[in-house]
DNA sequence: CTGAAAGCGCTTACAG
DNA sequence: CTGAAAGCGCTTACAG
């Protein structure tokens, strides 16, 4: 097995200097065509292609971002949730519109993470993506910050925060819900889900949930909610939680697909229907949530959007120029799940 | 902003020669206990981590894997095939588990892909993932070999073939599915999918229908049989071809969950219903699955398993090791779809 | 437009 | 057990 051909062998080839094949090949204007045309000739019948180990280590930049994944250490092994699923896919073609590969990795929250691929210069810059305390999170962050890595994040844009992230308009989207369920006549609302500063994402759809009741002149019933984290199981605990409290309620907003499809679980074990007895809505538009029965009436996120702004933001960062939070928009989707008119 | 640490500055700190700095830092047994500490020391004062662009350029390997993930260029752009999506987090974790990052990269077919990631030697092999036809890509796959690319496979694996893949058992995987329908009581049985050896793992699923009805007497009809691709709209399609050649037949056998999903809907939409009218049979067991109504009996692969296996033999591979293909046991699952008898 | 040379930050024989 | 030195394969001033 002969060994990978090199740019000296290319210069041998093409009968010119090695300095010349770097420029030829990265299509530096300095190198005449003709010279150019001969060298990518050499490099083609040679098969050659750039180090990039040795090129990134010259040009100090890899030419690469990380996305970190948070994962609950609880959580499953096999199911990742579906909404970072989606994020990921238009991450990865982000990066790919900007030249740019992903090293992709999943993090526990607890671990030492902060401080690796960015450092090691594996990496030019983070993505972080994943659902978890926010505050026990937002120590490593200002680690990072510290050492100027750059970094963007997913999740709940904040006033006094001091790193750059990308969210979806979450008080916005807790509001429409609301709306939406008042507009069909609930009066009784439950919230499924954490509503605390440390998930600052769901603490919003709260929030938003919250104003629209105000709004209508409801009270907000601190009983009608139960903390979740967004998981199947846990939201179906959360709604076992809230029918062992013998409270009346027409209506549930899940604060995410996933507890909204566990709350679902328990609600037809009770015998409960979807949505004559109860009104149901989730949040996220996983692909899942158009396939159960009834079909979930949600909010859904451009992910799309979402992974071109976090890309183009870390981007920024790395050269230096002005980047910049984000709220995206958010559009409520009815299905049948919430429709209680005819 | 001061520039980051190299192993010189911590070599000051530590009194002791950059080349130390390096054993020390790795861990050799070479250097001793008490100037290993002090090294320790002091690269934890300057945040010091290695330069991987180096140390992979002098160690000429990269601790890198890439996952080539190939979709159809007439694909969906946001949904990613939920199958592979979930190997994708067994990779990754497999990945972790061996002490390599991940590259990822979405292909399509028809690009130039081959001849990139390990040649740049950005990673030391490459996973290669996706639907897809498998004639197409034969020849890239030979191109591979031929340039001495380490790289495994997610497929079938078939008596023939030249490099290592790692698949799951399609064939007895069709079988069982057929059995099951059989034991049904059904007896007319479509199958939706392509059946022909551009798609290697539905053939063998096919195959192993069409023995399981061969052994219970049955004719093999051609005309219950309808190309399909693993999307919910090819099936969908497939399904309303089958419906306009009006043949009878009591039960349906997906290739996958996704051309299952998109059959159910269009049996739905015919006014038949599942499983009382048709029984339905799927295969992947995605997430789904369980979810639609009614829930779907499928055929569950070892996702975990198949990471691991394909990561472990890559890196054999690149050890220069012997590898070997591999194809992992199925199981059936059986749900509501397909329960025809009380 | 091209070449000779320096250097990116490590690892690893080679000496001692 | 430690150090001095070479070299991994590029890119990029510096000259001409």
């Amino acid at each position: 097995m002969k060994s990978k051909a090199t740019s000296f062998d290319i210069a041998d080839r093409a009968g010119v200097s090695q300095a010349t094949v770097s420029r030829a090949l990265r299509g530096s204007l300095q190198v005449s065509e003709e010279t150019r045309r001969r060298v990518q000739a050499a490099a083609d019948e040679l098969n050659y292609k750039v180090d990039k180990n040795a090129s990134n280590l010259r040009k100090r930049h890899s030419g690469t971002l990380a996305l970190l994944f948070f994962e609950d250490p609880t959580a499953d092994e096999s199911h990742i949730n579906p909404f970072f699923l989606s994020m990921l896919g238009s991450i990865t073609r982000a990066c790919a519109k900007h030249g740019y590969d992903l090293l992709i990795s999943f993090q526990q929250f607890s671990r030492d993470w902060h401080a690796d691929f960015a450092d090691s210069k594996k990496a030019d810059g983070i993505i972080l993506l994943g659902y978890g305390d926010y505050l026990a999170y937002c120590d490593k962050l200002g680690k990072l910050l510290a050492q100027e890595t750059r970094f963007v994040r997913w999740g709940a844009v904040l006033p006094d925060q001091l790193d750059i992230s990308i969210g979806c308009d979450n008080f916005h989207g807790g509001r429409v819900v609301a709306e939406h369920l008042l507009d069909q006549g609930c009066r009784q609302i439950a919230f499924l889900g954490d509503a605390s500063s440390h998930y600052p994402e769901f603490f919003e759809r709260y929030r938003g949930y919250a104003a629209a009741l105000e709004q209508a002149g409801l009270a907000l019933e601190s009983s009608l909610q139960v903390n979740a984290e967004s998981t199947e199981r846990s939201g179906y605990e959360a709604m076992q939680t809230l029918l062992r409290r013998h409270i009346e309620f027409d209506a549930v907003f899940a604060a995410s697909d996933l507890i909204a499809i566990g709350a679902l679980h328990a609600l037809n074990e009770h015998g409960l229907r979807v949505p004559q007895d109860v009104a149901l809505v989730g949040f996220d538009d996983i692909p899942m949530a158009s396939f159960v029965n009834p079909p979930l009436t949600t909010v859904v996120q451009d992910t799309k959007q979402a992974g071109e702004m976090l890309v183009t933001n870390l981007l920024r960062l790395i050269r230096n120029e002005p980047a910049q939070s984000a709220i995206l928009p958010v559009k409520l989707v009815v299905r049948r799940s919430s429709l209680r008119k005819p």
